[in-house]
DNA sequence: GCGACAG
DNA sequence: ATCTTGTCGC
């Protein structure tokens, strides 16, 4: 497990982070479809904040996307780096997201993030953020629809229905299990929409959230107990 | 202007 | 996100 600071010129207000999304925008690239669903590896990354204490800790997981069996893990902790503002999520918990993958000693190969990559005020959301930052394909997947629309998905896993900022497609709600609520995918960095909805469907065989993101949540939980004890 | 709003 | 035990159900 590492400990990471809070980077020099972090930026310290809300003003300054959203002229950094809107610098860092420009190079988010839209037009790959991504890696194939069910080939290499599929990363989950999750945070867990004690705001007490203000640490905040980190977990990747890295599975193989045929068989879902975790084939790497790392944790890190830090001092929490921004305030929660809707809309500014990426400030809080990037800084130790990206301490642990780069602590993984496998390479992470897509990277599912909780969270929002396009669908976004400003089109710039965590995922999209993380995969400026590391070049590597990333996807948002978030159990709340944050304030954007949708109607409801068919009843059956596999259904999806556009969700919609006014009226521009930023995303996805998907059903990945029957009769059960949908989650909300959008894209962060190097995938497409279809392709990032077939990793969401592979990654649920069973629950309605990713195992990545189950297994990545689970993890930071433990590492967040580990670094105090308790 | 005020509230809502990913985690 | 987090505060929080047992409990109902597959």
């Amino acid at each position: 497990m590492t400990t990471v600071s809070i980077p020099a010129g972090w930026p310290a207000t809300e003003e300054q982070a959203r002229a950094v999304q809107d610098r860092l925008r420009e190079r988010v690239v839209l037009d790959e479809p991504g890696p194939p669903p069910g080939t290499g590896h599929v990363t989950g990354v999750d945070v867990a904040y004690d705001d007490e204490r203000d640490v905040v800790a980190a977990a990747a997981v890295v599975l193989d996307a045929a068989t879902l069996a975790v084939v790497a893990e790392a944790t890190a902790v830090g001092r929490i780096s921004f305030p929660y503002v809707p809309g500014l999520l990426a400030f809080r918990e990037i800084p130790t997201v990206l301490a642990a993958l780069d602590a993984l000693s496998r390479p992470p190969g897509l990277v599912v993030c909780d969270g929002y990559g396009l669908a976004h005020p400003r089109r710039f959301g965590l995922a999209s953020h993380l995969g400026v930052l590391t070049g590597l394909p990333t996807i948002g997947v978030a159990k709340n629809p944050f304030a954007f629309t949708h109607d409801d998905p068919a009843p059956a896993r596999g259904s999806a229905a556009p969700l919609l900022d006014g009226p521009e497609e930023v995303g996805r709600a998907l059903r990945t299990r029957d009769g059960v609520k949908p989650v909300f995918v959008s894209v962060g960095h190097r995938v497409d929409l279809d392709t990032a909805c077939a990793h969401v469907l592979r990654l649920t065989p069973r629950y309605r959230l990713p195992e990545t993101t189950r297994l990545a949540d689970s993890l930071c939980r433990r590492a967040l107990r580990d670094s105090v004890g308790r």
